[in-house]
RNA sequence: GGGCCGGUAGCUCAGUAGGUAGAGCAUGUGCCUUUUAAGCACAGGGUCGCGGGUUCGAGUCCCGCCCGGCUCACCA
């Protein structure tokens, strides 16, 4: 009886928790078929409704329809002309989705919209065919129509199109939200996302501007030079980054497989193969909490570049970004919260630079503090002074990082696959984006000898042994490719969910990504109501 | 996983002190040939997330659970 979700969450523990039986389930609700509820109603006039349209003579779910123009450019073709420009006649044909109607006995007027915007149509009786009158007098709010006519300003300047011939296109069965609040239960946005879309024109917009980012970055890419790959999903072992992953199993081989928490390992193969400049758009998953920031399916940009260093990859990054800012909103400067992010220029600060900066709070650190190991590990609980420095700038400097900055040169024990600093071993050649509080990418020197490769998964192993369940695990395969030769070699990943966040005001992860990891929903009943009309008719 | 907040009509929301469940939009019927949150009249529509408890009586109080949001922890 309910076809939206948000109530009823019992039966969902019941089916998907407790594998109950057909019986259980159906006793658990039994008043089900006893009420009549307004859904139902309107499921069953609609239904009426749909066998009416059918008998003027019209299908229900309509057909091709060819279109002189899309809403969207009509209203930038004709929005600023005045009554009189129009006088000499515009025919256009659209078609979109009624959003809202105006009856006025023998006239109304309604809203279609396509592609998140809106025109108003205005049918009369003597205007159009009698049988065209009969089907706008029965159109609900939701239906997709076809119309034919010619633009006009109404009395009150609203550019409009006279009808003079209509045509049925699709049948809503359900009712839209409502058209002055729209649709603000976060929940119903993210599982029925055709309905926010529907709605909340300003959502679609959202989802826009990130293909104009993803194909921004892959311009940009491809020009110079960079070809786009895939690389599997699914794999024996996962690795290049520090995370839990997904198990799946794959049936005819008998073999369980990860999927991937990144490309990377594949990626670089594919550099000692030959492939100098290579980049992949595409998911990783990790199989971590959720939050704000974290989805457990996300999308990374990560692209190779052999013969450059991690020096050239933070000024190439920089064009990346300003260049994706400009594509996307037409300008550098992102609004983000309170906050305006300029990506016309990136800061660039090493790690011990920026916990000094950042320092909160009494005795602020000199460079030769947080250069100093000793220091390092009385200031936080870590086990190594590395680990420790990476502690500090977490607690104090990455929240504050607003303003795209570059942070570089990082502790080698959290970076196992990333090339040491010449005269300083401690330290790898690698850099992380921040903005808006957030880490944006992470690249590197990559680290192409075999033997410090093998060296330092045999340290990963050991801190595996000592329960870090995120440790990187030994990839021999990988350790075999860099021993026919890696090329001297740059690596960077861009989280392309986070740089939309920026571009587009988004507070939370879930807001630029469709449809968002969320539990499963309880149990729908649309199914069981259509069986019933079908059974009616 | 912890803390805080929320779940009432299709949608957006009220709900007083524990005493017969409300509004606007949407829906149905009638009127209305340039309206625009169109208007007027009448009508229908609710397992108040689910289960249990207290009570003569629970949307309201108590306990447990489900779903979502924010936040902390972990992570990018």
């Amino acid at each position: 009886m309910l076809l939206l979700p948000s109530r009823d969450r019992q039966g969902a523990v019941c089916c998907c928790y407790r594998a109950a039986t057909a019986r259980e389930r159906f006793s658990l609700r039994p008043h089900r078929r006893f009420y009549l509820s307004l859904e139902d109603d309107l499921l069953k006039q609609r239904a009426a409704r749909t066998r009416e349209i059918e008998a003027l003579g019209y299908r229900p779910y309509g057909q091709r329809f060819d279109a002189t123009h899309a809403v969207p450019d009509i209203l930038r073709e004709y929005g600023a002309k005045t009554a009189e420009e129009l006088a000499a006649r515009v025919d256009v044909r659209i078609a979109g989705r009624v959003m809202t109607i105006r009856h006025m006995g023998k006239a109304g007027f309604a809203h279609v919209q396509q592609n998140g915007e809106k025109l108003q149509i205005y049918v009369r009786k003597d205007a159009v065919p009698e049988r065209d009158f009969a089907l706008f007098k029965m159109l609900d709010l939701g239906d997709i129509v076809g119309v034919d006519g010619y633009l006009f300003r109404t009395r009150t300047g609203e550019l409009s199109v006279h009808v003079e011939k209509l045509e049925f296109l699709s049948k809503t069965l359900l009712s839209i939200p409502e058209k002055w609040h729209g649709l603000e239960d976060v929940e119903i946005r993210y599982r029925q996302r055709y309905l926010d879309l529907i709605a909340n024109p300003a959502v679609r917009d959202v989802f826009v501007r990130r293909a104009r980012i993803i194909s921004s970055l892959r311009r940009q890419l491809e020009s110079r030079g960079f070809i786009e790959v895939e690389t599997p999903m699914m794999q024996p072992l996962y690795g290049g980054a520090a995370a839990r992953p997904f198990v799946t199993h794959h049936n005819t081989l008998d073999v369980d497989l990860y999927l991937r928490i990144a490309p990377e390992l594949y990626l670089k193969r594919l550099v000692v193969g030959g492939l100098e400049r290579v980049y992949e758009i595409n998911r990783n998953f990790r199989n971590e909490g959720l939050s704000t920031h974290h989805n457990p399916e996300f999308t990374m940009l990560e692209f190779y570049q052999a013969y450059t260093d991690y020096r050239g990859l933070m000024d190439f990054s920089a064009e990346l970004l300003r260049q994706a800012a400009l594509d996307a909103n037409g300008t550098t400067v992102a609004e983000f919260e309170e906050h305006k992010i300029d990506f016309a220029s990136v800061r660039r600060l090493s790690m011990r630079e920026a916990v000094v900066e950042f320092w909160t709070g009494a005795d602020k650190p000199s460079i030769d503090n947080v250069a100093d190991p000793e220091w390092l590990l009385r200031h936080s609980s870590k086990a190594t002074a590395g680990e420790a420095l990476t502690d500090l700038f977490e607690r104090h400097g990455e929240e504050k990082l607003i303003q795209p900055t570059i942070i570089y040169d990082y502790p080698v024990e959290t970076s196992p696959l990333s090339k040491n600093k010449p005269g300083d071993p401690a330290f790898v050649e690698r850099f992380e984006i921040y903005a808006g509080g957030m880490e944006l990418g992470n690249a590197y020197t990559e680290l192409n000898d075999p033997q410090e490769q093998r060296r330092r998964f045999e340290m990963q192993i050991g801190m595996r042994q000592r329960g870090d369940q995120e440790a990187h695990q030994m990839d021999e395969d990988y350790v075999r490719a860099l021993s026919y030769g890696m090329p001297p070699t740059g690596g960077e990943g861009i989280g392309i969910d986070r740089l939309t966040m920026i571009l587009t005001n988004s507070r939370s992860i879930r807001d630029v990504i469709l449809f968002p990891l969320l539990r499963p929903e309880g149990p729908i009943d649309l199914v069981q109501s259509l069986r019933e009309l079908d059974g009616e008719k």
